[in-house]
DNA sequence: CGTACTGTTGATCAAAGTCAATTGAGGTGG
DNA sequence: CCACCTCAATTGACTTTGATCAACAGTACG
């Protein structure tokens, strides 16, 4: 008898995207490159707050090939990276709440992948002229910016590694484990479960496997009491169980501690650490 | 009767790594994403001639985990990055003459993947207060070598679309095309070959497939006269027909030869997207 | 000379793709 | 309110790509 049907999740649900608090999904998870001062924060959310808008599901944040004018921050909900090519549709990342779309555009001079809404999306917009200012005042905020863009590329290098490496169960339970960890990252994972706005069609294509075959794994996920989605809805049971199925090491989104990181970052930590130019 | 035999290639071929000019590769490369100055270019020899080291076949450039105290660049020999995991040995990465191997690692605080020579490697290990030094007189050259590191994220994201969505033969054809597009890039793809250290293990394990079905692979590929490799050298006859073959579009590598407008764009950026040192 | 690595080939088998069809929920126009 | 449509999830039968297992040959090398 399976534990995870609907009936068992029902009652927590309130099927609404958790909410922000205080600061920011980006402020929450900076915190975990280098902790920010008070006026850092308050500076970063004046920053995004300039300029938000709201993207319907479905529709296409950033174009591919489109000029670099501004940056892309999302304050809420999911959207994905997705290569369009001769050999079709492919989707190369999942961007949450607090990830940074398209910094990368500003110097390679266009983007090489679109990005696209996949449920409603609040965007903030963050200008050139904007992230001048922010890094001349702030320039703490700005290297964690760039912190973000090197651990969405060591989240790709995984991403090879897993679709190479794991078969299609293990494939799909890799990147949920990476999912509900990067979304522990901004507070977003609560009471092992999160709302899951992916399809079985968008799992089954980051993952290089086909949509029949993803509902398969899946099924056979939920089979062992790993993993339920249900009504847009994730929840899995037992991380450590899940993490131990696929082999899953968090090491590569390079957070500092994974044990106690919340109550680590509120300390201050010495400037050597943070500093990208100490003494060599 | 197949062209691409031993004895058709054997003339032409002095077995030695091409023998770099009067600028490195990596000033080759850059000039791609902006055209450098004489003084631009000689700062960098000399930066890069400061110190260089030899690295055997086979040995570990960057060790995964290691501190971050200096960058590597390639400056002649092919190498692998390579990720270790409870699923085995991965290559997420092939890294040619003028590649910047490690920069990443300076802000996320450690390399999440080893790099290791494929064949003689000679590296030119830059330090961060070479970095400093390079950056403050000539801020152009440290933005070409975040330019770098953002293709090579781009890279990756190709890699993605090619396992998931290409058979065995044609991921493998179009690593290939990859390649040898990229060594144009720093003038070492001539005369429709060059030097290929890479095993068919190294090529199956690139493209997520076994070492025997890459054998397989090959051999079709050199049944439909694309591609052969031999003694260590690859020979592409009819680049575009390889194109063809695999869907290659070479747009992910971000080469802007043709538009000077990109060139300005980038002059606009703010000052600490290409200031490693801003101060914290 | 043995040892190890690379390339090569063959037989067998399983994981995943393909094709086809059904259900159910949600949305929309008449 | 119902007929109709689309999309997501689901299931089954069949096919195929590529993995696995098992050799073996050529070469380099200590």
């Amino acid at each position: 008898m399976p534990i995870l049907d609907r009936a068992a999740i029902s009652p927590l649900q309130p099927p609404v995207q958790q909410p922000e608090r205080g600061s920011s999904a980006l402020a929450h998870k900076l915190h975990h490159h280098a902790p920010l001062t008070r006026s850092e924060r308050d500076a970063l959310r004046k920053l995004l707050d300039r300029n938000i808008r709201t993207i319907a599901a479905g529709a296409t944040i950033v174009e591919a090939g489109s000029p670099p004018n501004e940056i892309s921050v999302i304050m809420s909900g999911w959207a994905c990276r997705v290569k369009h090519g001769s050999c079709g549709r492919q989707i190369v990342a999942v961007h949450l709440p607090g990830d940074i779309c398209d910094f990368n555009a500003l110097i390679t001079g266009a983007a090489d992948t679109s990005v696209e809404a996949i449920d409603t999306v609040r965007v903030a917009g963050i200008s050139r002229s904007g992230l001048r200012e922010l890094s001349a005042s702030y320039p703490r905020v700005s290297q964690g910016f760039w912190w973000d863009s090197l651990v969405s590329a060591s989240v790709q290098r995984e991403w090879i590694a897993n679709i190479c490496q794991r078969d299609a169960q293990r494939r799909i339970a890799h990147l949920i484990c990476e999912i509900a960890t990067r979304l522990d990252l901004v507070g977003l994972f609560e009471d092992n479960r999160c709302p899951f706005p992916l399809t079985q069609a968008n799992l089954g294509n980051a993952c290089g496997i086909t949509t029949e075959h993803a509902n398969r794994s899946l099924r056979h996920l939920k089979a062992l009491e790993l993993v339920s989605i249900i009504d847009r809805w994730l929840v899995v049971p037992d991380r450590s169980a899940l993490a131990a199925f696929c082999d899953f090491d968090p090491a590569f989104l390079h957070v500092r501690d994974h044990s106690r990181q919340l109550a680590e970052s509120a300390r201050e930590l010495p400037a050597t650490t943070i500093d990208l130019h100490a003494r060599v």
